[in-house]
DNA sequence: ATTCCTGCAAAATCTTTGCAGCTAG
DNA sequence: CTAGCTGCAAAGATTTTGCAGGAAT
């Protein structure tokens, strides 16, 4: 099983493969990033990290991102109100269910996504490389009024 | 069959039942949005509309899609980019196959989808009301180096 | 005649960048 | 030491908004 902790080597190692210092800033930037169950985002971020670390700027939690991003450590998930948010224990694209009401994600099973990606593939005569897969809805708490 | 013509009297239809003047800008802005093969961008819209019409204004072009997209007869596809683009011929949520170096759009039939929303639904508790499901990857005219 | 619409410019967001000083390795 | 990182502020990019004149019905 993947853990946060694991997730968290995981990154910092790569961090350090590729040549990046590890700084104070980039750790707490990457321990929430594998510990938020909240797919959080920049403002997110920023705004936890501030508390503890009030100099922390938006601009470091943006280039950090990016740089997390290109060493495909962590998934962006783009939403369709111009929202980015981050998932960094599941880098790589999965079927994401998000509420509407609360914003809450959940990530559901769906094993049949390979299987319609050739078939895709086969009717487009397109080599697939990624995708992107949101359903939006209510979830139950909401349906049931819980707010 | 559902012609771009029907499909423009329809959002014409739509504006005026819901007290909207039919201007000229808004008459262009349909057109192409109707007319497009390629999910057009605003800039897009606004661009060819400037053409033969130089005082058209981008607020305008704005104003206009979020009016038809209030009336549902517009998709919007936001990409990871950041980029915007529309479809006003299918208005209602489809799957997209999008070429990451020419940026074509291609749409697929894909009838498992509906069966999948419902396998979320039982698994997750949601009630669903909209999805976005989009492939990224090379067409076959990129593949064979015909740019 | 009125109500709605448009163009322009300013504002609002969100994200990126330049630079000087600081810090991890 | 010194390459790379950070904070700040300014710049970009995209979309929205206020307002006064203008147009559709």
């Amino acid at each position: 099983m993947i853990t946060h902790k694991k997730r968290f080597e995981t990154i910092i190692q790569k961090l350090k493969d590729n040549g990046h210092k590890i700084t104070p800033q980039r750790i707490a930037i990457v321990k929430i990033l594998v510990d938020s169950e909240g797919h959080p985002s920049v403002e997110n971020i920023h705004a936890q990290i501030k508390t503890d670390f009030p100099t922390m700027s938006l601009a470091t939690v943006y280039r950090n991102i990016v740089l997390i991003k290109s060493l495909g450590e962590v998934l962006e998930l783009g939403f369709p109100d111009g929202s980015n948010r981050y998932d960094g224990n599941k880098p790589y694209p999965h079927p994401h269910v998000v509420c509407i009401k609360c914003k809450k994600i959940v990530d559901p099973d769906l094993d049949s996504l390979d299987e319609m990606k050739k078939e895709v593939e086969v009717e487009t005569e397109f080599k697939i490389l990624n995708h992107r897969l949101d359903f939006f809805g209510i979830c139950s708490d909401c349906q049931a009024g819980k707010v």
